[in-house]
DNA sequence: TAATTTAGTGTAAGCGCTTACATTTTTTTA
DNA sequence: TAAAAAAATGTAAGCGCTTACACTAAATTA
């Protein structure tokens, strides 16, 4: 086992400088710096590489220039619209500077997450992007001493050494959930994505909690349910939450997909959505505006995430900027799914 | 401009080779064969390697190993949950054999996607991962030249020297127009993704046409309109096809997302579905249990497919296996969206 | 005990590129 | 036309790693 394919030897920098009969220097300064070659020899040369099909040897460039034009980025996983979507974007900035991105997913899994940034970081990347806060403090440190441009995405930060380019949790599902108390809702649930490695979801709880207490209701009277990002589990962590009493009028949820089943599960029981029972999701994905009745939900610009922490990223590393701490707007999508209390 | 980053050089293997007072041969050895070093001098290296945060220089490896354990992906976006999802279970598979992915978008743009290639290439992909087959059949050649294994996914080819994960969906639309016919519809307007550089695309639209000749009708009579991946495009472009006159009875989608518009759109219109009109997707993704009426559609194991995928370039870099063509069954989810012809 | 193996390390030659510096050629200026 | 400046090119020293080969020390065998 583990026999090494037969793969060709790629035409090297040495191959094309001997067909257009130049030093390899000068190969090289016609692929990185062509204004510093004559047009006569870089035509010479550009004719190489053509039909030797040349491609520089990225390990070999980033040995010898010591930069690799490579941004990473660490997300918990692609299966999930909000962060596909920002990458994409991310990636289109990166494209149009002339820059590669390298994409890795963690699961969720702090530990995961730790070996991936190192693999970039060994890869090369010039810069990274990471979402939200929740790691060991020590990584900020090692990316801090190594000098590394960081950005932090779908969440904020005050750390100095690090930029980011978020919206403020907390503060956008108190305003949902001070709108809902507006509404007459005082039986509130939470349906939340895990939370112990997820600073999002926490705050979005947490943000909940803060709108009661300031309406005068004990904060952890509020029954919360965890659940896996699926619509799937939402339909069943849904049904748990509903067999309480008082029965809820309102179940929050932490994200677009979670309110998508638990809206599921509200029709299957025959509940009518917001008659007997409100509901609200985060987010505003598609899903939102496809499932009946339509989520009234948080407005994240998830696009315009990716693309200024692409550009941030890119100051940092180009013009030598310093972190730069950007907090979103989010805007509450007022749609079907909440309606005043029963 | 262009200023470097004051980045701190990152520990070499050398300097690990000091720290622990050997050669740095055998930290190399530690690292890469551990059974080869006695235990005592093992830990004495890993000792300097925790100490100094020692991340191996991954340019430098390559360079000297001529090989990366890295697999590259070009696909069209991210922004598409099939793609997300079975990239994100081809990285699954590839993390878990100890390699990493790379990936990189094309926007549906065969000039980026040559580009993309190249970039993977030269960053020492050993096998890539490509979308389909629609592509310039010298980048096929280029591909065998250099020895590079290659699959092809979400499609087939008979190509020898390519492997493929796909489905037939020539044949998958097929069924599903066949079924559509049975329940007595026969005027069939199709809502596909532009086909001009989609293989994919253009194979649905042909499967819908083979079953209309089958059953005697004339196949160039189906009127079909090509639109962006997107609700909303969706939505505009059913308008234009409902008021064709006849009036079709059955609007086939090229796929769940473009569906789920056409679907909003109707219901906008006080169309019922399926009882004034039908409609069908393709993918069978989220969306499709989401909207009302649920989505008749196609069931596409893209997980399975990305899962797959890796599986066959692992066994090809590894053990030198040859192409495989693997060719997965599809099948019809029956919901709601298509109903007799009214 | 001497002769072989075997295990553990070290030495040093590249891998394919970039780039400081040296050299040659061309252009400009006096 | 000669000298000076500018432009174009070449030479060669690494970048940080792996690995063939050489070597030494310990374990085995006769």
């Amino acid at each position: 086992m583990d026999v090494t394919p037969p793969k060709n030897d790629l035409p090297t920098l040495e191959d094309v400088a001997k067909a257009a009969r130049v030093s390899t220097a000068t190969v090289s300064r016609c692929l990185n710096s062509p204004d510093r070659v004559s047009e006569s020899t870089k035509q010479r040369v550009m004719e190489a590489v053509r039909e030797l099909k040349y491609s520089p040897n990225f390990g070999a460039r980033a040995l010898a220039a010591k930069r690799t034009n490579t941004y990473g980025a660490v997300i918990p996983t692609m299966d999930n619209a909000i962060f596909a979507r920002g990458l994409q974007a991310f990636q289109q900035v990166l494209v149009d500077n002339g820059a590669t991105m390298l994409v890795a997913s963690s699961a969720y899994d702090p530990e995961i997450e730790e070996n991936q940034i190192k693999t970039l970081i060994s890869r090369g990347a010039d810069a990274l992007l990471l979402i939200g806060t929740d790691r060991d403090p020590g990584i900020h440190e090692f990316l801090e001493e190594r000098g590394l441009p960081v950005v932090i995405a779908w969440a904020c930060t005050t750390e100095a050494t690090l930029s980011c380019v978020g919206f403020d949790n907390v503060e956008a599902t108190r305003q949902l959930a001070l709108k809902a108390l507006d509404l007459g809702h005082h039986d509130i649930a939470f349906l939340s994505a895990f939370t112990r490695t997820n600073d999002r979801a926490r705050n979005r709880v947490i943000g909940a909690r803060k709108a009661l207490q300031e309406r005068g209701i004990d904060p952890s009277s509020m029954p919360v349910v965890e659940t896996k990002y699926s619509i799937r589990s939402a339909r069943e962590a849904f049904g748990t939450l509903v067999r309480r009493s008082p029965r809820p009028t309102l179940v929050m949820c932490g994200n677009d997909v979670l309110a998508a089943g638990a809206v599921q599960a509200a029709r299957d029981m025959g509940l009518d959505v917001p008659g007997d029972i409100s509901i609200t999701g985060f987010d505003d994905i598609e899903l939102a505006t496809v499932i009946s009745p339509a989520l009234t939900t948080v407005h994240v610009p998830h696009r315009k995430m990716g693309r200024l922490a692409a550009e941030v990223l890119l100051d940092q590393v180009r013009h030598n900027a310093s972190p730069r701490h950007v907090t979103l707007d989010t805007h509450i999508v007022e749609r079907a799914s909440l309606g005043p209390a029963p």
